[in-house]
DNA sequence: CGCAATTCATCAGCATACTGACGATATTGC
DNA sequence: GCAATATCGTCAGTATGCTGATGAATTGCG
């Protein structure tokens, strides 16, 4: 490797490729008995604190991309963790609510991802993990619209809807 | 969006995929006019720095996957920016070098990839950009063996192999 | 009411990423 | 030397993610 090499390693971007790789890897380490992802728990988990709502909202709420969510939800709903159904409201829409099944997984899995969340911050010092995390909320805040996905709370939807 | 919300959203996983997201996404939209990736943009870099370099250390270089690298550098041969040749000394591997096509975009593309570095960090104080690039660095390297593309340094290699 | 603009879910296409496997080739141990 | 072992590039399969487009449905405005 190349002392040039340095430059191109110590970049914020590269870096946070780096531990994104990692944060997912460990997720997957952890949830290895629950054949579970990132994106399926944050989904499964917005599902179950927002009854029946749709999945446009669901991307604005864990800040997915529209395009990717069909597959994430068609996933949770092929093993029986949620269910679809079409919007009576609003006919284009398909509304999703978490089943029995889908409960026990958010519970069972639970300490598996508290414990990735401990691993990802562990090498830093209890002091450092406060900051660390204030600069990253910070960060995500501060640079929201610059995604395709950006998080939107739900009073800034151009179309608000009652969640049951 | 439910209060019960919060807590999945201040998740380290979750804060550090949506970083990613945007860094990628402000890499993406200051290279635009290059159709150049975060990915491509690292091996290119990379090539460049060692040249004759094989595909498996190009991985080790930049922590990248031994299956996904095949892609990568396939694009960068398809458009005229590396070559690859078989190994002379080990007929296994490819040897990749930068053309000069290659100088060229990486030359051209220099101000943009700058400018996204400092975009991503832009929204911290400048002393809480050095503490968090601190902190990030120590995060990557202490956590590096987790995933399945950790950084390798030459002198880890299990065959060590000169650069020409 | 009626029609233009918007929004929802989906699709094709592309680009990362990982697992596990494969044939070809190198290396190591004996 | 040669058999066991390891490594290199690749592949199939799966899962995120993005752009840009589409048809169906809804909304906004006159």
């Amino acid at each position: 490797m190349s002392d040039n090499d340095s430059h191109l390693l110590e970049m914020p971007g590269h870096l946070i490729r780096r531990l994104q790789q990692i944060a997912s890897a460990l997720f997957l380490e952890q949830a290895k008995p629950f054949d579970f992802t990132p994106v399926q728990y944050a989904a499964l988990v917005a599902i179950k604190n927002n009854p029946g709502l749709d999945q446009t909202t669901l991307c604005n709420t864990i800040a997915l991309d529209r395009s990717t969510i069909g597959d994430v939800v068609g996933r949770l709903e092929r093993r029986g963790l949620i269910s679809r159904a079409n919007g009576a409201a609003d006919r284009r829409t398909k509304t999703l609510h978490i089943t029995a099944a889908g409960n026990r997984m958010i519970r069972d899995i639970d300490s598996a991802v508290a414990e990735t969340q401990r691993l990802i911050l562990a090498p830093l010092k209890p002091g450092e993990r406060t900051a660390f995390m204030q600069m990253l909320k910070h960060l995500v805040h501060l640079n929201n619209e610059r995604s395709r996905a950006p998080l939107r709370p739900n009073g800034m939807r151009a179309t608000p809807r009652s969640r049951e």
